[in-house]
RNA sequence: UGCCCUGUAGUGUAACGGUAGCACGAUUGACUCUGACUCAAUUAGUCUAGGUUCAAAUCCUAGCGGGGCAACCA
């Protein structure tokens, strides 16, 4: 990539495996309430030892970082106990869901580096089994074809406090039952008209037990079964079903399905097939962020991000172009762990989680974001100096490459103030520092306009500490980044911050809108940024750690002309912390 | 005036009637050509009240707090 020869491939190794296992190794770690399940089922030989899981996305919108959390609970226990994850597509309802949302799902459970073989499995593959399984139901009795209109039935099916009312149609016999429910899948009835419903209780404490909806008329195009179908099977009477027909042993999902157990149980008892368990856990909640696809959708469609895949969303695409790894998906999502309280995760988790992975993985090269020009009195104008410099400090297998010095060089606005507290350890006049793998430099004086701004920086170097040690061994506290100023690359630079100001913005105050704590500074683009001339050229998604400054993505806006880069996280700053204490 | 689930350091999770641990954070120090990394140390916890027990985070009762359930959504 770089124009120098004798530069090893700086960008190529970005991907470079992490040593040691990211995710933590799992020896002696504790049991989470799942595993604990599977292996008391393991020790009676329930499935006779067999586990087999599966990640049952709809496909109604993006992956984000709390589906992760499932698919690594998922595919991770099958991994785990030797046995068997599926991916299966929920798509018992054609109005909400596209095609577009299958090969996003799919593509992005790839890139967290699962595979689900040749177990790709749908719903909707299932819709005849389904059927016959509903008149099986009919015929025994168990399920009847209800007519009250929507109005009707929800007035009827009472209240958290009051039981419900038995529908007039429920006493329909099953000849009737039988006649009504073909007629609907042959499409005499228009949407509304009629709905299956399962016979158990109207007055069930669980309000999912007052006769629930099995199948309703839907007179709508479905991705995959075209227009085969007017009648789709609701999710409780699809989902378990389709667990047990493929086998599943544990079938987990989040806690809002607790109370569907019970219908998910009384399916697979009335069907006398095989009886996977279900099993709840908390879904993942982070600080500062939405994940609910409502939300998310709200956001992409009023464009107030950049879509689906805008490096603030939470969503896999998102992360992946903010720089994540797959790994650090993974670490994250085992760092967390499982339980069945809610609960909350500081978005700092995330953050750390990448810097932990790519502080191993990720060359370093220097990039100034905010350029102040610094001009060197005493270095020849003409003179050029090739410097050596490593591209990863505790890794030698990542190599060295060449970066070109020259009497004028950018640096950090930052790394300069005129009136320097004491602790400050970067430029300031008559001060000392180390421009890295280059000279000690002295500040001598600065230029001004006629605002009274520092636009250029004058100094002298010391021509003895070539690579940037000085033969006397003389200390020097600081060591600022800095570019060539006729060898630096532009570049534009997007730096994020969190997307909302609120710790939950789904906790909306009343008379206020979830959108109004959205962060108006979310997004700061950079457009006049330096970078050193190796990066001409890199890839998109190609990442590096900007010394000092974090870690960086090459976004897939960039071209060979125009470098994009997205900041994917800081570097932890405790000088700046320390700052805002005092 | 229902049913179900759930309360452990700041955060996330362990402890399965028998020593309350771990991770992240925070703080302090060491190291340092990244105020990064690394290393060391420190910090801080069982919602409340009763009860059972030799012994309770764990079991029981009551209270308090949080979440879910009344789509022809999943």
């Amino acid at each position: 990539m770089g124009p120098r020869p004798e530069n090893t491939s700086i960008g190529s190794s970005a991907d470079k495996p992490a040593d040691g296992n990211v995710a933590g190794s799992d020896e002696g770690r504790s049991l989470n309430f799942i595993e604990q399940i599977i292996e008391a089922d393991q020790r009676t030989g329930k499935n006779d030892g067999r586990v087999h899981t599966r990640f049952p996305p709809e496909p109604n919108g993006y992956l984000h970082i709390g589906h992760a959390k499932s698919i690594c609970l998922n595919f991770g226990l099958a991994e785990r106990y030797g046995g068997l994850c599926n991916l299966r597509f929920d798509d018992t309802n054609p109005t909400k869901e596209d095609v577009e949302y299958v090969d996003s799902i799919q593509e992005d459970v790839k890139w967290l580096g699962f595979d689900w073989e040749d177990r790709l499995y749908y719903a909707s593959d299932r819709f005849e089994e389904l059927y016959q399984f509903a008149e099986r139901l009919i015929e025994e009795g168990l399920a009847y074809v209800d007519s009250q209109d929507l109005d009707e039935m929800r007035a009827n099916r009472g209240t958290v406090n009051e039981a419900g009312k038995d529908s007039a149609n429920r006493s329909r016999s099953v000849e009737e039952n039988l006649d009504l429910f073909r007629r609907m899948r042959a499409g005499e009835f228009p949407d509304g008209a009629h709905v299956l419903r399962a016979k158990i209780d109207m007055t069930h404490p669980n309000m999912l037990m007052r006769d629930p909806l099995l199948y309703r008329i839907r007179h709508a195009h479905h991705h995959r079964t075209g227009d085969s179908w007017c009648i789709y099977p609701m999710y409780d009477w699809t989902h378990g079903q389709c667990d047990s027909l493929e086998g599943i042993t544990h079938s987990i999902c989040t806690l809002e399905f607790e109370t569907h157990r019970a219908l998910y149980d009384w399916f697979i008892e009335r069907l006398g097939l095989h009886h996977p368990q279900q099993i709840e856990f908390a879904r993942l909640n982070l600080s500062y962020m939405v994940m609910s696809k409502r939300k998310m959708l709200e956001l992409v469609e009023s464009k107030l991000v950049s879509g689906w895949n805008d490096p603030r969303m939470p969503t896999i695409s998102g992360l992946r172009r903010r720089g994540f790894t797959p790994e650090s998906i993974r670490a994250f999502c085992h760092r967390i762990g499982i339980a069945r309280m809610n609960s909350t995760v500081d978005l700092s988790w995330l953050e750390q989680a990448i810097r932990d992975d790519l502080n191993v993985r990720a060359p370093r090269v220097m990039g100034v974001l905010r350029p102040l020009r610094l001009v060197i009195e005493n270095y020849p104008e003409d003179q050029v100096d090739d410097l050596e410099a490593a591209n990863h400090p505790a890794d030698e297998s990542f190599g060295t490459r060449s970066v070109p010095f020259s009497r004028e060089v950018y640096i950090e606005q930052e790394d300069f103030l005129e009136d320097a507290p004491k602790k400050y350890f970067r430029l300031s006049i008559g001060r000392e520092v180390r421009l890295r793998y280059a000279y000690l430099v002295t500040c001598t004086g600065v230029v001004k306009d006629d605002e009274g701004n520092v636009i250029e920086v004058r100094c002298t170097y010391d021509p003895e500490s070539k690579g940037g040690n000085a033969p006397d061994d003389r200390k020097v506290k600081g060591t600022i980044h800095w570019v060539s100023a006729k060898h630096a690359v532009d570049a534009e630079v997007r730096l994020y911050d969190r997307l909302f100001n609120q710790e939950t913005p789904e906790d909306v105050p009343e008379g206020q809108d979830w959108k109004d704590s959205l962060n108006p500074d979310s997004l700061e683009v950079l457009g006049g940024a330096k970078v050193e001339p190796a990066l001409a050229g890199a890839e998109p998604g190609t990442r590096f750690q900007f010394e000092r400054n974090g870690y960086f993505c090459v976004d897939d806006a960039s071209t060979s002309e125009c470098l994009v880069f997205n900041r994917t996280t800081t570097l932890r700053d405790s000088w700046s912390k320390q700052q805002s204490n005092s």
